[in-house]
DNA sequence: GTCGCGATTGAAAGCGCTTACACCCGCGCT
DNA sequence: AGCGCGGGTGTAAGCGCTTTCAATCGCGAC
C-alpha cells in the first residue's frame, strides 16, 4: 500500500539495506547512491514507518509521562519544560494523566509497557515496591518528578523547607496566631510542608497550637481545591480566637481562604497575613504570598536526566532537589506590583 | 533477552500462534489451552511488545495531539477532555505541544508520520492547502479543534457569534463608546471575535468607531498576553475620549486592561464594563464578565469524532459548532458571587 | 601483473507479533 | 462404514525496518 524502502531500492536500483542506510546517516555511503536514493525518496514522498524501525532497533523515541492532577498550573508549566527540551531531541511525549491518584498504577502500567517508550516519567507519585519492582521488571529507566525514592533519579522539591520559609516569614511578621490549611494529608508534598510549619515553629522556639491547623477532608482533587479552602478558612474564623495569620499549603487553597476572609470583612494583611504554596498565575494577580517552585526547570531537568540514564543505564542515581523561593506579595504586606 | 511469545508456547507446549490467540481474545480457542497460557503468561510476567504488535497489526492505538500554545488554560481542559474519553478507550496520547505557531509544521510532520498514531487532532491551527496535502497523503485520520476546514471532521466554537454576543451585551448595558482589544490578527479566533463585534453593531445600527479598536502587535503567544491588554488598555485611555466599555478578545488581555484600568483610578463596570473571552480560572476569581467555551465537552467530543472516523474513513466530514455561553460577573454589573 | 586493503554494497537473518491457510480430529449423518 | 463439518491448532508468511557478514570493486603497492 503505502510507499517502503523497497519501492525506494527498487527504482534507486540498489538494495534496501542502502536504502536504510542512507536514511541513517551511515557514513560509507557513496555520494552518488546517497542523492539517488534521496532523490527518489522524494519523489515517492517516503517516510519510514515509526513502528517498523522501533521494533528492529528496539527502541522508541518516545517518553511517556505519568501526570496525575494535570490540570494544575504546576504541572502545565513541568510540562512545558519538557517539552521544550523534547524539542530538541528526536523524542515524542506520550502523556498519561488522570484526574485522581487511583488511576495511577493503571497508567503507569501502559505508559511503561515493554516497547511503548523508553523511559518513564514519574511525577508526584510515591514510588511503592510495587511499583518500583513492575518498573524494574519492565526495564525502563525512569525519573521521579517531585517525589522521591533513593534507587531512583529524580526532580524535587523542598516542599519541608518551603513550609518552614512560609511559617517562618509569619513569624517574622510578628505574628501570633499562625492558621494552617492544608489538603488531604494522603499527598506527600502536604505532610513535608507541614513538617516545615513545625520546624519553623521549633526553631523559633513557639508552641504549635494544633486548632489552628485544619486539615481538608476531601478527597477530590485531594483537597487542592478552592472550596476546600474556602470551607477551611470558615472553619478556623469560626473555631475561636480568630488567627492573624494563616499558611495556606497550596495557592488554591490560599485564594479559597482569602475568599472567606474577605467575607468575614476582614483584610490580609492588615487581619490576616496569608501566604499560599505553588505561584499559581491567579497569585500573582491578586497579590498572594506564595512559595513558588521551578517547575519549568524541573520539567527540562527530569526529561535531562531520564536521557543520561537511558544513555547509561548503570549509573549511580542523581537526586536533585529545588528549595522554592518565597514571593512576598500583597497579602503579607508588600506593595502592590502585580 | 525479554520474554516473548515464543517463550510462553514453548513452556505451555502450544505454538506461538495460539499464544498470540489468547492474547487477542481469539474465540476458537479450548479452555483448558487459554488458561494454561494465561497461567505460564503470568509466571513468567509477560508483556506483549507494543511496536510488534503495532507492525503487525499495522495500527498503534495512539493518537497524536497537536496543540500550539498548550499553557493555556483552554488547552488544559481540552486535553482534560481528550484524557477522559481515551481513558475508557486502549488509546494513548501523544502530545505535540508548542509555544508558537511556528513550530506547528514540524510537530504535525512527527505526528502524522508513518506508524506513528492512528489519528491526529490538530488544533487552533488553520488547516492549509499544504497541511491538508501532508496529512492526506498520509492517510491519517484527523479532526480539527478550534479550527475549520470543510473537507475534515472538526469540533469548534462560534467565535464570531461569541464576538457579537459580548459587544451585544455591552451595548445592552447602553454603553455608547465600546473598545475592542485585539490579539494579533494571524489568530483565526481573533478575527472571528472581532466579525462578531462589528456584527453586533451593525445588528443595532450603529456604527463601529475603529478609533476605539486596538490590536496587538505583539508576536509573543500571538498577543495573548496579560501584558498586551495592558498595553492596549493604556494605549485606548490614552487616545482621546475615553471608552465606557471594552470587549477584549481574550481574558488574559482581558486581565491586563483591568489593570490599566485600576491604575488610571478608574472603576469597571462603573466607568468602564469589561468582557473578556475563555473564562480562565483567574476570572472567576476577580469577577470578570466573560464568555466560555465548553472546553472539557470538546474534547470529549473531538476523540469520539477521531474514532468514528477511524472506523469509518469514508464517511462524510462532520462539524460541530459550540457557542460560548456569556458569564456575566462583576466587569459588567453583575453582583459578586464567585 | 598480482596482491591486499578499504570503501561500497547486497543478501539474509532477525525484531516480536498477527493471521491466512491447512491440517487434524471427533462428531453426527446417511 | 463413509462422509461432511466445524472446532482447535500449527505452519509459515508477512509487517517494514536494521544490521551483520560476506562479497565485490578499485586502486595503489609490490
Amino acid at each position: 500500500m503505502s510507499v517502503t524502502i523497497y519501492d525506494i531500492a527498487e527504482q534507486a536500483g540498489v538494495s534496501i539495506a542502502t536504502v536504510s542506510r542512507v536514511f541513517n546517516q551511515h557514513p560509507r555511503v557513496s555520494d552518488r547512491t546517497r542523492e539517488r536514493v534521496f532523490e527518489v525518496a522524494e519523489r515517492l514522498d517516503y517516510q519510514p514507518h515509526v513502528s517498523a524501525r522501533s521494533l528492529a532497533r528496539q527502541n522508541t523515541n518516545l517518553i511517556s509521562a505519568v501526570v496525575p492532577m494535570m490540570t494544575s498550573y504546576f504541572f502545565m508549566e513541568v510540562i512545558r519544560g519538557l517539552q521544550d527540551r523534547l524539542d530538541e531531541s528526536a523524542y515524542d511525549l506520550l502523556v498519561y494523566a488522570s484526574r485522581t491518584l487511583g488511576k495511577v498504577d493503571g497508567q503507569l502500567a501502559r505508559a511503561a509497557q515493554k516497547g511503548r517508550a523508553d523511559g518513564v516519567l514519574l511525577c508526584s507519585t510515591p514510588l511503592t515496591e510495587k511499583r518500583l519492582d513492575r518498573l524494574q521488571t519492565a526495564a525502563t529507566p525512569v525519573v521521579l518528578v517531585d517525589s522521591f525514592h533513593p534507587d531512583v533519579d529524580s526532580v524535587s522539591v523542598d516542599n519541608r523547607r518551603g513550609g518552614a520559609i512560609a511559617a517562618r516569614h509569619l513569624l517574622d511578621l510578628g505574628r501570633e496566631r499562625i492558621g494552617l490549611i492544608l489538603p488531604h494529608l494522603d499527598s506527600v508534598p502536604a505532610r513535608d510542608r507541614r513538617s516545615g510549619y513545625f520546624d519553623a515553629f521549633q526553631e523559633a522556639g513557639r508552641e504549635v497550637n494544633e486548632a489552628l491547623i485544619v486539615e481538608c477532608g476531601e478527597e477530590r482533587d485531594h483537597g487542592y481545591s478552592r472550596e476546600a479552602g474556602y470551607e477551611a478558612m470558615r472553619e478556623l474564623l469560626a473555631r475561636g480566637p480568630r488567627p492573624d495569620a494563616v499558611f495556606a499549603a497550596s495557592d488554591v487553597q490560599a485564594l479559597g481562604a482569602l475568599k472567606a476572609i474577605r467575607e468575614a470583612g476582614l483584610h490580609a494583611p492588615e487581619d490576616i497575613a496569608l501566604v499560599g504554596f505553588d505561584d499559581i498565575r491567579t497569585s500573582a494577580y491578586v497579590g498572594l504570598s506564595t512559595l513558588r517552585q521551578p517547575m519549568y526547570e524541573m520539567g527540562k531537568l527530569a526529561i535531562e536526566k531520564l536521557f543520561r540514564r537511558i544513555a547509561e543505564p548503570d549509573r549511580p542515581p542523581s537526586h536533585t532537589t529545588f528549595t522554592p523561593r518565597l514571593v512576598t506579595r500583597e497579602t503579607t504586606g508588600a506593595s502592590a506590583n502585580a
